[in-house]
DNA sequence: TACAAGATTGTCT
DNA sequence: GACAATCTTGTAG
């Protein structure tokens, strides 16, 4: 008799589809994978932080949906792209129940795979990925991948060879102006 | 219709 | 440490 196999359950649903700062924390130590242009880059993720939707007063997603931040009400598990200061690109990952748009931001990682590449993206060969808009440019990442699925599409996550001894580290998010009391950055330190 | 602010980065002083 | 680049969104008139 045949059963659905149900022992080897898919762990990136099992990451995204709880409380978003647990999220958060998990998703330090992954791999996020780009395969743009048919040229694999890879990093390994040390700085996040969460945006809980409406709940958020620092979240795109806090005064409801719009076309730019309709991903985030998405199902989890996909990407969302958005435009920062006209001029950059940044990426998240949606996290939390269908509707909440409860998102990751990636905000950087050690580069891994692909650094010639990242390099020559990047236009500079020190501080490749060290804050969002550079992650994404080293990546490849732009608008056009705005909802894509990181299981399945050109850019994706996979159980990385996590944050080793180094030491999580809790801050209050980078940037913003409101709810700054929020201590929803993790950083892998050491 | 106009305008200010923004989940940033690179360059210049 | 200060500031320009650049454009989308939200808010005011």
């Amino acid at each position: 008799m045949r059963r659905l196999d149900i022992s080897d359950p898919d762990p990136l649903e099992e990451l995204v589809g709880g409380d978003v700062l647990q999220s958060a924390a998990g998703l330090l130590g992954w791999t996020l994978e780009s395969r743009v242009g048919g040229r694999r880059t890879a990093v390994t993720i040390t700085e996040v932080e969460a945006y809980a939707g409406s709940e958020d007063p620092a979240s795109h997603a806090y005064r409801g949906e719009t076309a730019r931040n309709a991903t985030m009400f998405g199902p989890p598990g996909h990407l969302y792209v958005y435009r920062s200061y006209g001029i950059h690109w940044c990426m998240n990952v949606v996290v939390g129940e269908s509707g909440v748009a409860h998102a990751v931001l990636l905000r950087g990682g050690d580069p891994t795979d692909g650094i010639d590449l990242m390099i020559g993206r990047r236009g500079r060969e020190t501080n490749l990925v060290d804050g969002p808009g550079k992650l994404a440019q080293a990546l490849g990442v732009v608008g056009g991948h705005d909802g894509v699925d990181l299981r399945s599409g050109e850019v994706r996550l996979l159980p990385g060879p996590g944050i080793g001894d180094r030491i999580v580290r809790r801050t209050g998010r980078i940037g913003i102006s409101r709810a700054k009391d929020r201590l929803w950055r993790f950083v892998a330190v050491g």
